[in-house]
RNA sequence: CUACAAGCCCGAUCCAUCGCACCCAUGCUGUAAUGGUAGGGGUGAGGAAAGUCCGGACAGUAUAGAGCAACCUACCGGUUAAGCGCCGGCUUCUUACAACGGUAAGAAAGAGAAAGUGCCACAGAAAAUAACUAUCUCAAUUCGUUGAGAAAAAGGUGAAAAUGUGAGGUAAGAGCUCACGGCUACAAAUGGUAACAUAGGUAGCGGGUAAACCUUGGGUACUGUAAUGCCAUGUAUAGGAUCGUUUGAGGGCUGCUCGCUCAAGAUCCAGGGUAGGCAGCAAGAUCGGCAUAGUAAUGUGCCGGCCAGAUAAAUGAUGGAUUUGAAACAGAAUCCGGCUUACGAGGUUUGUAGUUUU
RNA sequence: GGUCUUGUAGUUCAAUGGAUAGAAUAGAAGUUUCCUAAACUUUAGAUCCCAGUUCGAUCCUGGGCGAGACCA
């Protein structure tokens, strides 16, 4: 993958239904407010062309009752998520992973995008350490 | 020019970088096949997309039929695919002006209370049958009243009090009678498509409430695109209980009864599997302009355009500029016509009021 | 996306269209007690909002706002 790319594109995001349901029954999670993240990982490297991570992105409709607001928050999300991905692409492709990873908002106020750039960035780090503790047990 | 009210129009724009969905064509590369990757072009949310309050299209299931129940609706005509929408009219009410029956604006869930039942707190004799107080006549009397009869007028209340005013009449009174009014029903006349209006006739006088039950007229099959059809993947034609195969279980997607019809499996418990793709799904009661019929809603004709289409679900972020403050309400999920509600800065039309000038 | 239900004191619930809107509990003050609890007395506190029908609406009707449930 070339670096600098900030690209989100359809084959990097969490799709089936299916997985998402396996995602939340099963998989782990964490909180960094006001950020909530799942996260399963598989030992998966048949496929080296494709793409290890999947990641999606939600919002509670209890928090926020319209549908423009969970529009921008959801919007928010993902771009700061393309623009700092880079270190856990490369942490999953180091320990070769593959990783299904959901944001879900839990704040209850509208966030800016320099608070909810900081957030992402503490929660990617976090992930990280999570991964390479993971590896290191095994 | 300013303020207020109502209606209509619009729903910020531009540049740079990064990024998303769909469509189109191209290069490179790979497979038995679906592909992978790179850069390019085009299109990409609203006036309410909202609430789901009405009405349809479309789809599936059902439909010999009858009754009850339930629900919706209610002045007249037009309009429309349809409507509890819209347009025009009628009647009533309210307000203002005006004074002798008008004018203007606004509102109306605007059939029936003279088919029946219920309710009308407090106050008041009484809330609709009557009774009570008071009134009048006759008789009795211990002169305080008592009994019989007449009549339904008076009685301070109340939201509402038995058709209003005047005259006659009577022992006292009473639509008891008469005059002028008010309201209701009936049949007919004139005008109007009709609601209704106009001036009379006959009979009558019974308060309000139907957004209380109800009556009358008209109407309603049910379920909704997570409908529905097809393809693929996968498992279990296994187990237990109850009922049943012409002596009929069960079904026929709003309830009940009857009737009709299909009919060999049905229901429950426990357990196993799938949850992917394609169609539905974007050219239409379509949009824009012009002409034309009609008071209007709306219709007709001609010319031009193609205008979102996902399935964890696309329009954003950052920086800068303009405006007026780095805009308000707010995000398509089958599609349309309305209604209702939320909202920003202006523009414009009409009406009312005020000020200044001519 | 669709189909429904429901809003009353801080909380849980009542109410025939008649109003001073009730009960329990929680709150405040007081009595009692050496102090607290319990008990007793007193007290404050509410019909989600806007219209309409009615002489009069918590109640009936329409619209809005909020809360909740169900449908593969």
């Amino acid at each position: 993958m070339p670096a600098g790319k900030n690209s989100y594109a359809r084959n990097e995001k969490l799709k089936s239904r299916k997985a998402l349901e396996q995602l939340f029954s099963k998989g782990k999670t964490f909180l960094v407010f006001p950020v909530k993240v799942f996260y399963t990982t598989q030992n998966l490297q048949l496929n080296p062309i494709e793409n290890g991570v999947h990641a999606g992105v939600g919002v509670s409709s209890r928090n926020f009752k319209k549908a423009v607001q969970r529009n921008t928050i959801k919007r928010l999300l993902r771009e700061v998520y393309r623009t700092q991905k880079h270190d856990l692409h490369l942490s999953a492709q180091n320990n070769s992973l593959q990783l299904q990873v959901f944001f879900l908002y839990i704040g209850k106020e509208m966030p800016t995008h320099n608070t909810m750039q900081e957030a992402m960035k503490n929660t990617l780090e976090k992930l990280c350490e999570k991964l390479e503790k993971s590896i290191i047990k095994n």
